[in-house]
DNA sequence: GTGAAAGCGCTAACAT
DNA sequence: ATGTTAGCGCTTTCAC
């Protein structure tokens, strides 16, 4: 009977047990309000919340009546304390502006929650400080894995992640020498395919459109690629236009100023991104210019715009949401114990051929 | 001398403090073993990182330095339960496929880093039953503030978040009564001015279309404003035509030949969101059909693609960063504990006209 | 199937 | 400016 030290304490007053201080406190109810309610303990209304299957059918329902009466919500952060397990993965973007980094996320999302993981997405703005800062705040936090875009990571960063022992995956990219596992494409292939494909077409001056952050190993290893496969080619260095926020179309026409005074005649774009592309074709609409007969366009991605505006861009197409999924597998069987048996998984590209090449 | 025990026990052995069972923790390095790196106090050590100002220079110093040879990382879990503060924000949107989120999720979340608080995004999926699952998992997760996208509560999820006294601040409509505060612009009156621009233009025969998920009450709204200003104009209700899916813009072609063979004419095509209009906009010049000869087209919310496709998009802007950005400013008001003055914020639209119509 | 005890790693409150 | 103590609310371990 421990509770007879408060009832015999407050005897006289009659008042329910005033314990020596109740100053911290959230004023949540708490699992043994609910527990008192269901006349069990609190063990075992925390079995019937980590598995109803464990406790008879009746007790489950007692709980669950008790749950109701009392308007009880789980503390999962005390929980994540004492178990060790947060139940969180989370998840790195360049940025939510561009919509190509949707796919992927749901996809990671929809793989994660049946097996009781929520995703905490953030936005490294293409900054690797941005992203140092990030990974520390999610270890922080105890997430149980890490997804990446890209492999730009600074050394302190993979040394971070190395150390916290967190599965992590990259993805997009294929690095040699992932942190720990990876999936994505070939970055520099996607960019000597579109030369290859550009060459092909019969064009010969090319140039590329880039965003200027450098953080974006994936954009440059797509434009070496491409770069590198002018030169085999025998063609002269790509002219290079840059802008200067990644997802910020309005600068579309002003680009499109630079490329027709190159200095000498252009023929062909590659741009590393189809916001970028998207954007360059639609100004070209405005401005008169014929794609693909006075300019021809490629971009990367095969956003869903890519196929809907006139002329249709030519893009390279990746499998975005599988990238999420496969990541999302990967941490699982980590979770499970399960080895991973692959860790670098290429998932392939394909150069869809529209219109504007 | 509470070590005396496990000495004892382990007397002959020798061994260091064998306690009673090490089967738990993480095997993460705790504040405890930096404060005896540093020596200090671990309550040192704990004022250090949240305040660093707090502890002596020549301290901090030595604290700052016992963390990196130990290469602890606080763990936030364990603070947020001592502290009673989570310093997470979540902000729940219908989709992060739909780039007209991004804004105000980044503006939210650049309001409330300064202030050290991060941003958890779920996407609803415009399911209510979903955004209640979101939102007890966030209450489960401490969260302290939360952001939603349009005001399409279930009861219960209204009566969870009353219930738990977190700080709510319903975005992008104004509802009359808000479950906590509000921030957004008049959704019926966009349908209405929309309504009125149409007529105004010489229109008369209109169309709306939409998307059907039915938990979408600010689209509702816009709807509900359009066709109440048709029937004030004396014109015929609206042909109506919907998506399946919000954000799946393949679908543009088959909807324009549903709204070609509507059984009458129609010369003007309100459209709930801007996705749908630059994707009926776009289908029309595959097919050939003049915008707005043949149909104009008007939309709503003025994304960057608006202005760029030809031509270009005749929609209503609001301003959404500031939607996020407002809405951080009245929890971050809250947190501080001064009162917000206006519960409800009405940031106004603007129709943006140009050549779709 | 259920309960009792111990403690996860940190911070609030109260000292000094 | 720094140290000591007592929890935060849950889950683990062990016992029945």
């Amino acid at each position: 009977m421990p509770d007879e030290r408060g009832a015999a304490m407050a005897g006289k007053a009659g008042d329910p047990a005033p314990r020596v201080r109740r100053s911290r406190g959230s004023g949540h109810v708490r699992i043994e309000d609910v527990a008192r309610e269901a006349a069990v303990s609190a063990q075992t209304v925390s079995r019937f919340f980590r598995n109803p299957g464990q406790v008879s059918a009746e007790t489950a329902a007692r709980i669950d009546r008790a749950v109701r009466a009392t308007g009880y919500v789980r503390n999962l952060v005390a929980g994540a304390l004492a178990s060790n397990r947060s139940r969180i993965v989370a998840v790195l973007v360049p940025t939510i502006a561009n919509p190509i980094h949707a796919a992927p996320v749901q996809a990671l999302a929809d793989v994660l929650r049946p097996e009781g993981y929520q995703v905490l997405v953030g936005s490294t703005n293409y900054d690797p400080a941005v992203e140092h800062d990030l990974v520390e705040a999610f270890l922080g936090r105890r997430v149980e894995g890490i997804v990446l875009t890209g492999t730009s990571l600074l050394p302190e960063t993979a040394h971070l992640l190395a150390r916290a022992g967190v599965p992590v995956v990259q993805t997009w990219e294929l690095p040699k020498c992932p942190v720990d596992m990876a999936v994505g494409s070939d970055n520099e292939g996607a960019g000597i395919a579109v030369a290859r494909h550009f060459f092909a077409r019969g064009y010969r001056n090319f140039a590329v459109l880039s965003h200027g952050a450098s953080g974006d190993t994936r954009s440059a290893a797509r434009l070496a690629g491409f770069i590198g496969e002018s030169a085999r080619l025998g063609l002269a260095p790509p002219f290079s236009v840059s802008f200067t926020r990644a997802t910020d179309l309005s600068q579309a026409p002003d680009l499109l100023a630079r490329l027709r005074h190159a200095g000498r005649p252009i023929d062909a774009v590659f741009c590393v991104g189809d916001p970028l592309g998207i954007g360059l074709v639609l100004a070209c609409g405005r401005s008169g210019l014929r794609v693909p007969l006075d300019l021809a366009v490629a971009a990367f991605g095969d956003s869903e715009l890519a196929a809907l505006i006139t002329p249709a861009l030519t893009t390279v197409r990746v499998p975005r949401a599988d990238f999420g999924r496969v990541a999302g597998e990967m941490l699982l069987a980590r979770f499970a114990g399960r080895p991973v048996e692959q860790r670098i998984v290429d998932l392939g590209f394909r150069l869809i051929v529209r219109e504007t090449t």
